[in-house]
DNA sequence: CGGTCTTGCGTAACCGATTCCGCGACCCAC
DNA sequence: GTGGGTCGCGGAATCGGTTACGCAAGACCG
């Protein structure tokens, strides 16, 4: 900038107020000022912009992970929305432990504002993170009783979308696989039992923390794993939890991941369960291909990107206005229905 | 800083002598200027020190989607390996258009250095980001004739790999779908196809531009699409460009995505043409779920997140050293064996 | 024609960490 | 005892935009 002054003969103030069209400034030194920049290639260093501006259009984005289709879809969506309005994405994928630090670095880099989908339930995490009072959405996960912005779907809808087809099918006997690792369900298989359950009032909470297992494997598999892919995990898990399975005592069940209701149907076919004739089998999220598999896969649709949409534009508007009361938005998921829980169909088509 | 300085009454300098644990200080100073730090919640402010250091420990990643699960596990790959040094990734998807413009704005908050996965095949982009003399590491795709680091899967190796594979199960007159909406294939699909070709000599070349197709209509739909997800728009495409089949001339087929493979299958099996039996098809990625297909898909599995890692350490490596020669480093893919090519299995098992 | 306002522009401080330069005190050795 | 070296520390410049303040010249008004 010191360069371009010189070259024009003027000062750093007004080559400023040439490029950034503030202030006030002659029309032709403006326009002088303007080429000779376009000339050299200037470029403004957003560094130092956001130094003493305190605004860098930077916004931190914490997610567990991206492997799976859910996270990634999201996080194009607030990239999308992020970059219309030329702001970045300061992506950090936190793994298990230190998740607080991560944020930490985050700040440091001065980011804006924050776009959180944590796994941890330690609430001491979340109260630091309010303390700091920085511009915060939480998106998927909510954290009871915390005051704060949230977007995710509506997961109560989903169970109740789920239950509705499947009684409509004429299963009686719902089985709810929840696969979470915690003491007790996050809240958002927490609100899709609910919703089940206000449906199927005699739904049966098969509850098993497996899913404590299938993340430690992955994380120290990876690519290297000998021949694991995240499903195979999923079986395995599965079929350590609930075997023996000659006797299955329900007509449907709900798992709460496509990876899960696949293992499912997977570990009931190999014991001569018909699948959906003998049981039903739905799960949640709509991955790639779910409707190729074996049968096709009931599921619930959530709308990821549009979780990413809003939540990215909710946090630019609270960068406006930072005293905005906090909200929860909760979209609404679709219901998807395939074969998996159609005995129907099934009976038509061998 | 000045704060602490002040509490501790000592200069800035000497606050900063302790904190980095860099220069000459006593340490009865040190241990009281940490311990007012510590008290004080004192962090770096990053912006400041990329500024005054020109290192901001900031790497700007350009993707071109993270839907698909390819690009997210990459990018999950160089995220990890990033955080295990501090450095934090700055991420940018470009749809398209004005990619050039998505780097400009990279480089303008100062990124260290670019780790690109690019589609466009415009030379001008490349030599502009080459001109710019920032360490760079390419992904996935190679451009022909230039002469930059690069990181991807060996697509030679695959193609020989799946050709071996076909060829030992029995196939003879094989169909190479390329599905690209480029005039001439990209590189890595044009790899494979040498690969492939380099067993199979009488490969058939089927090459349709409808991926352009499928493209345009995920950009315009997302979320909002009835009904349409990515796998049924390849089956869309893919049945315009293929029908009628009656006479379909190849007793196999390589497809360049598992989604172009699955879609093949259904179209197959829509006109009566058994997979494995009469057509054996095999896919290229090894996405989830493809392992509950009906049949279960033969395909090659990339090593993702190594790739994503490898690139990252390649660049941190380039960092250092900005005058290392650049290098490829091709990776070898391995093979899914699974029953979409296996005409004895699907014997065995109806 | 004096006073007030507007225009066009420059000076200097500032954001917060880093770094160059150098100074006084002290130690050691010749 | 004096020259050379080390130790512990401070002053001030620097990175590159941004902004508060102010000044001189001309316009405009009563």
């Amino acid at each position: 900038m010191d360069e371009i002054a010189r070259r024009a003969g003027v000062s750093k103030t007004t080559v400023y107020r040439a490029l950034s069209g503030q202030g006030r400034i002659g029309e032709d030194t403006r326009r002088r000022v303007l080429d000779i920049a376009e000339e050299a290639g200037y470029r403004p260093n957003r560094l130092a912009r956001g130094l003493r501006r305190s605004r860098t259009g930077l916004i931190g984005v914490v997610v567990p992970g991206i492997e799976g289709q859910f996270y990634a879809r999201v996080l194009e969506g607030i990239e999308k929305a992020l970059q219309d309005v030329d702001h970045r994405v300061l992506l950090t994928v936190s793994r298990g432990e230190q998740e607080y630090e991560l944020v930490e670095s985050l700040l440091d880099m001065q980011v804006d504002g924050l776009i959180v989908a944590s796994e941890s339930d330690s609430p001491d995490f979340y109260e630091r993170l309010l303390r700091r009072r920085v511009p915060i959405v939480f998106i998927d996960r909510e954290v009871p009783g915390l005051h704060a912005d949230l977007v995710a779907t509506d997961h109560f809808a989903g169970g109740v979308l789920l239950a509705e087809h499947l009684r409509d099918k004429g299963y009686r006997k719902p089985a709810f696989l929840s696969v979470t690792d915690r003491p007790r369900p996050i809240g958002s298989i927490e609100d899709r039992w609910c919703g089940f359950r206000s449906v199927f009032r005699n739904a049966c909470l098969l509850h098993h923390p497996f899913m404590g297992s299938v993340k430690r494997l992955l994380r120290e598999g990876g690519d290297a794993a000998p021949a694991e892919t995240f499903s195979e995990l999923c079986l395995l898990a599965l079929r350590g939890a609930l075997e023996p399975l000659a006797t299955f005592p329900y007509d449907c069940v709900f798992a709460q991941y496509d990876h899960f209701a696949l293992a499912m149907i997977h570990l009931l076919q190999a014991h001569g369960i018909r699948v959906p004739q003998d049981v039903g089998v739905v799960g949640f999220d709509d991955h790639d291909f779910t409707e190729y598999t074996e049968p096709p896969l009931t599921t619930i649709r959530q709308p990821l990107r549009e979780i990413g949409l809003q939540a990215a534009q909710r946090l630019l508007r609270r960068l406006e206005e930072p005293d905005l009361p906090a909200a929860a938005l909760r979209l609404p998921p679709r219901l998807v229905a395939r074969r998996s829980s159609d005995p129907l169909a099934a009976m038509e088509q061998p």
